[in-house]
DNA sequence: GCCCATTTGTACGTATGTATG
DNA sequence: GCATACATACGTACAAATGGG
């Protein structure tokens, strides 16, 4: 799934895998992405680097974030 | 405000300036200096360089830091 | 209104890898 | 080799917002 490894940083492979499940639809619009913590345990990385995912997906306009709620996959129609 | 082409570290004139704001009041006892990341964003400067200079002001007594929430001027009665 | 769990945001400490002078 | 500097990553802690009971 990931590469700890590899030449690319965690915090953009974990985006880029909920960027595809976002694209293929597996993540629907106006639906939540998994929180940070169940970001953490399933890719297995730290808190800060899970933030740091979802905020590069929130800077690309890809999702939006509500404190205290979650975060939700940004509809084609926002 | 610093010169990263000049003979003293970075981390040394980002606590210079930080520490002339606690001797002029401009940062009161009490107090909390700027962040971390507030202080990168200033000064243009990585994370770790202005961690330096923050545990310099640490290490001579002018501030104290207090886990997750901050870093306060320590006042003259401490 | 109050407590509590969940979730996000912010903050600090530490460690590692790389690059430069 | 060493100090400086940057980027990344992990771990932990406190704060704020939300929602359910």
């Amino acid at each position: 799934m990931i590469d700890p490894d590899g030449p690319e940083p965690l915090y953009r492979q974990v985006a880029a895998v909920l960027r595809e499940r976002i694209e293929t639809g597996e993540l629907p619009p106006n639906r939540p992405i998994p929180s940070i913590l169940h970001i953490q345990q399933e890719f297995g990385v730290a808190r800060g680097t899970a933030l740091k995912a979802v905020e590069l997906l929130r800077d690309e306009g890809l999702v939006h974030t509500v404190k205290g709620r979650g975060t939700y996959v940004t509809g084609p129609a926002q």
